[in-house]
Parts: structure tokens; sequence; C-alpha cells
DNA sequence: CGGCTTTGACCTGCGC
DNA sequence: GCGCAGGTCAAAGCCG
């Protein structure tokens, strides 16, 4: 039933904002595109258009990359700083994959798409970055079948979400494939940029209890509908931002239909607003916590934890703040963890990078909304990434690894992150 | 009370 | 121009 993966998409809402995610196809190539040890390939490609005000859209893009050149391999990549982790770029740069391609077809002819868009637009293509894997030691959440799957982003202004079903990372060793069947059954209402994100769905069995899902991104998203995809048996929601009234920031959240496993999420428009404090934003969003939402739970799990109240930023502030013992682990415990590790410049550049795209008026409200952020002792990041999890496990997490956050499930499954082959990467690192 | 989710209806874009 | 399908609206109900 498609309700049944409802939550899900619901849960990922918060979780999705712009990070990106494993991409891979399955249509076709049963091959795994990524690998075990398969090396975070994260691409950033310029946009001409704006950001979607991604908290995370400020991530630069050392690394500058023409599309016609190669792809870096995966071993090239190094010490890129996380840009192109999540998705938007301030400057209106995504970070991402390359187009989507239809929804129903094949992944053969995603190829063919891929380079339509970018001979169509090039601009689209022109920059696109690679992260180190070892930078990137991004879990997959819950127990995702690519345990290392890497995160994809993908952005695609032409096509719409739907047809990025396919989308994916062609091989650790640079390619980036797009599998977008070119489907007849595309659907194009605008040509309205959107920034499409790969992530790995959490499994519902390793999420929380409740389902809930801890990651997320820090706007606070409301959903507005949700609609059954044609070709896919899982519908498609629809979000948007909830954080500022005027904002037009939306995001659609469905899983692929070719892996369930994998959730595609896009970004329509941009934040008119800076990052929601929960001070002034957010409010009613208290829902998050899934525990009587279960017990009632009338409706699918998906409302329940739409995963607006625990993820979003509301959470993230306030949970953090009344809880000293979260506080210290996302915050303090976590940055020092990163500091000790070989992931110190990555944590450094992400860090930077991560604070929002926002005017210079807006400036002062970011810094202080850092400030703020400081003050409850934690780095937003740092929270995001252990978000949900107890105390040792987000020190855990940080410790193995500053994305873990993807491994947002907290049921301990075995297939948690840190023993995915990212931690191996990193451990190669 | 305010905000969120759900869901059916309506609107709109796109392919034929 | 028509039909299909995606996207959005808005009322109803739920929750803290």
């Amino acid at each position: 039933m498609e309700s049944a993966y409802q939550g899900d998409l619901a849960d990922v809402v918060r979780a999705s904002g712009g990070t990106g995610a494993i991409g891979r196809s399955n249509d076709s190539s049963e091959a795994p595109i990524l690998k075990s040890d398969w090396q975070f390939p994260s691409i950033e490609i310029e946009e001409p258009i704006d950001d979607f005000g991604d908290p995370f859209s400020i991530m630069g893009d050392p690394l500058l990359h023409d599309i016609d050149t190669p792809l870096l391999p995966v071993s090239m990549s190094m010490s890129v700083p996380v840009s192109g982790f999540l998705n938007t770029g301030s400057t209106g740069r995504f970070s991402g994959s390359g187009g989507g391609g239809g929804g129903d077809g094949d992944s053969s002819e995603n190829n063919s798409i891929l380079d339509d868009n970018r001979k169509r637009y090039p601009s689209i293509f022109s920059r696109v970055q690679i992260s180190a894997n070892s930078k990137f030691p991004l879990s997959p959440p819950c127990d995702s079948p690519m345990g290392s799957a890497p995160l994809l982003v993908s952005n695609d202004h032409r096509v719409s979400q739907n047809s990025f079903e396919g989308c994916l990372v062609e091989s650790p060793s640079v390619g980036v494939q797009i599998s977008s069947p070119r489907n007849t059954g595309i659907k194009r209402r605008k040509s309205q940029a959107k920034n499409i994100v790969c992530i790995p769905a959490p499994a519902p069995a390793n999420c929380r209890p409740s389902g809930e899902i801890v990651p997320s991104d820090l706007w606070a998203w409301r959903k507005y509908g949700q609609k059954p995809i044609k070709g896919s048996p899982y519908p498609r929601g629809y979000y948007r931002c909830s954080s500022s009234k005027g904002c037009s920031a939306r995001k659609q959240v469905e899983r692929s239909r070719t892996d369930p496993n994998m959730l595609v999420i896009t970004y329509t428009s941009e934040h008119n607003h800076p990052w929601p404090t929960q001070r002034n934003a957010l409010a009613g969003s208290t829902r998050s916590q899934p525990s009587k939402n279960s017990s009632s739970a009338p409706k699918n799990s998906s409302s329940d934890h739409q995963g607006q109240k625990s993820t979003n930023p509301k959470e993230i502030n306030t949970e953090n703040v009344s809880s000293p013992s979260v506080k210290e682990e996302t915050g303090q415990d976590c940055n020092k963890k990163l500091e000790t590790t070989h992931d110190i410049e990555l944590s450094e550049g992400f860090r930077e990078s991560y604070k929002p795209a926002l005017s210079a008026d807006d400036s002062n409200q970011a810094e202080d909304f850092f400030a703020e952020l400081g003050e409850i002792g934690a780095d937003p990041l740092d929270l995001l990434f252990t978000q949900g999890l107890s105390g040792e496990e987000a020190e855990e997490h940080k410790t193995s690894n500053p994305f873990s956050f993807f491994n947002w499930s907290t049921g301990g499954n075995s297939n948690n992150l840190n023993s995915s082959s990212f931690g191996e990467t990193k451990k190669d690192s």
C-alpha cells in the first residue's frame, strides 16, 4: 500500500534538506552502481537560478569541474570540502548529478538524456564537484541495501522529478549517470528550476519505533498534498516551507520506484528568508513527537512522523536546548571528536559552508542565528548529524562519521552506516 | 488556538 | 483540442 511508504516520505522530508543521496538505478543495470567501497561522489552543478535557500546552500564547491572533463575518479576527489553535499548552492549552484530523466522509462535512455541536457544546458553541468569519499563518510540510513550507498544529489531544471527515478551515480570511479528514462509520462509543469536529491530512504523497521526519522534540514516543511504517481507504487508528498509564510520553497518527496530504499526529493523554488529559528518559526510543529501519534495513529505513519516536528529546526534548537545531554553530544563533543579525526578538514570546511546563503542584510541574522546555535553549544550540523540519536549513538556517529546523520535510524540496526563501506572509507582515509 | 496532515477536487502543463 | 497526469488548493480533523 502506498500509505505504507508515506510515512517514510514524510519522515524524510525534514531529513532531506538538501542532503545528497545515493543514486542508484536498477532498472536496467543491476550492477550496483555503488559498491561497498564506493567513494562518495558528489557533484555540484552550477545553476543560473537562485538557490533554494537551503541551509547548506552556501557550501562552496571548491572543486570546479568541467562537465566535459571526465568526472574525477574517486581517488581524486579527496579533500574537497563537503560542498555539494547538500544540494542547493547559495549562489544558484546546485549540487547534483545531472538532470533526472523521465519517470518510467528505461535507464538505457538515461544517458542520452543526460547528454542531451548537457548539450542544451552546458551551464548546468559546467560545474561539477566531486567530493572525496573519505571526506564523505556519509552513511546510508537504516538498512539500505546499499549499505554504503553514496549520496546523490541531482539537479534538474528541465526534467520533472518524477523522471528522476533512475538517477544514479554510475560508477564510483566517477561517472555520474542519470538514469532517467525518457518517459513519455514526464510532466514538466513549468520550466521551473528544481533541485533533485536522492537519498537513501530510511527503512521503517530501522527507524524508531514510532517510525520517526530524525535527521533533517533546518527548514520547516508543511505537507500540503500527496499524490499517487503513475507508474510508481509510491505516492509523492508535496511540502512547502512553513518557516515563513511568504516562502515559496517547496519540496517533493517520493520513493524511487526502482529502488524503494531511495528517496527522491525535489526542491522547487527557494526560501526567501533566513534559516528559521525555533523561536520565531515552526510554531505548532510540536507534533514531531511521535509518541502520541503512534498511539492514535489512525492514519498512516506518515502523518505521525511526518518528520516535521521531530526534525525541523525547531526541534533542533529546542530539543538540544532543552536537553543538555543532547546538546553536548551533538555539539561540543561532536565537534571535538571531529577535530580529533582526519575529518578536521572536512568539518571545518563544512561548517563554514553550511551556513545559509543570506543576503548581506541577512548576514547579521545568520550570524545571530549561528551565535544562538553556539549558545546551545552545538553546531547546527552536528545537531543534525546526531539528531535522534541517543547520546552515545550521536557521539559514536560523530566520532566515526560526521556525516552519519543519514544514519538516522536509531534502531541500532546492524546496518548502521558506520559498519558500512563508508566507515571503511573513512578508516582508509 | 495555531499549525499540521489528510484527502478529494480543481487547475494546469504536456503529449498525442 | 483532448485527455492524462502532475501539482495545488482548501476543508476537515487531529494534536500539543
